[in-house]
DNA sequence: TGTACATCAGTGAACGCGCGTTCACTGATGTAC
DNA sequence: TGTACATCAGTGAACGCGCGTTCACTGATGTAC
């Protein structure tokens, strides 16, 4: 057995990493095989010793995409200022930062619109990354019950994804900056003020 | 001079017209020239006769289909229920035929993920029809000042477009359907209330 | 009014390019002796 | 311990296909006489 095991394992996970960051950066119509394999080191032939097609890859870098998302906008946020975990996971989605680094960014203002059209496997992916998420947004949502901070959660989530991927579209900086804005502070009133 | 000028300007609105429609249903790179053509009942090779590029067919395509969106969910629904306009935009907003048949509506969440990565003339023709919807949906948001009830139109934007391109995205019918309800149920709450 | 003509919207073959995928290969590595 | 070997991760040329774009053409049309 030449090489050892973890050596291939850590080259897959290096090439889905990087991969990952390509998809939410450029789409995954704007990534070419050999672009993702040059990321990783690599050259483009051996691509399918790892994958058995770039859409296999797609699956694997949306999920490790919205768990990635996940650390760095629900966890990550709770460490900073867990007296306030809410205001503070809303103050850092809808910022200009996040708006303007799509790569290291959430993965689903990213992805929402090409998930629709992909395949079964991504789409499937992308939704557990969804649930996932609002899974995690839901323990910090106001409501009585379980059911309506979940509802919360999903309206929060929507919002929020909404006002990133318009900041994003739109060629006006003011817009841009206005849309994040107001929907910062809207939520943060709605939804945090009382943390 | 052959032909009446009236009979190209009519094929190139019937051009537009179609790939407008086929844009927000198949995305921007989901369809082809010769579909396109095709849908208007012509031949790939005419094509260059009307646009200069597929890109400037983009531009005009997502200029018509802001306008076409304005009047689909603002004018129509002031005209179905002018007691309570904002109510009903909301409702068939955040609706499930609204989801299930993107050909037809919003250009918004249907090409907000790819318009970030297209042309100046593209994202100027998109921004253009988000300032206007975003002006239309201000004469009913609440608030004191125009400022105010811009922000607000702005939230609810956001809040609409996320929600129907994440119910698009997701493969469970039933999370699917709670995205849309529950952003359903907010914002009508939240902001057509006192109408 | 009828006919020859010039125009140009629309046709369809062809081109070139980029991309996903395949394949014969190579050379670094762990193992067996 | 040192060496021959088998493995297989990774290489890079090649293939085929779809797409945007070009181009020589055609035939329906309005106009001039």
């Amino acid at each position: 057995v030449p090489y050892t095991e973890s050596h291939k394992a850590r080259t897959h996970a290096r090439i889905v990493e990087s991969a990952s960051r390509a998809f939410r950066e450029h789409g995954v119509d704007g990534v070419c095989i050999a672009d993702l394999m040059r990321a990783a080191n690599l050259t483009h032939g051996g691509f399918y010793a790892h994958f058995r097609s770039k859409t296999a890859l797609v699956a694997e870098a949306a999920s490790r995409g919205m768990q990635e998302s996940r650390r760095a906008f629900l966890a990550s946020a709770e460490e900073a200022n867990p007296k306030a975990p809410l205001r503070e996971i809303i103050r850092r989605y809808v910022s200009r930062q996040h708006r303007d680094d799509a790569a290291t960014g959430c993965a689903m203002p990213a992805l929402v619109g090409e998930i629709a059209r992909e395949s079964d496997d991504v789409r499937h992916a992308f939704t557990a990354g969804v649930e996932d998420i609002v899974g995690g947004l839901a323990a910090y949502t106001p409501g009585e019950t379980t059911e309506e901070r979940r509802d919360a959660a999903l309206v929060l989530a929507a919002g929020m994804v909404g006002a990133v991927a318009l900041a994003r579209a739109v060629d006006d900086p003011e817009l841009s900056d206005r849309i994040l804005l107001a929907t910062r502070r809207y939520f943060t009133a709605a939804m945090a003020e009382t943390e």
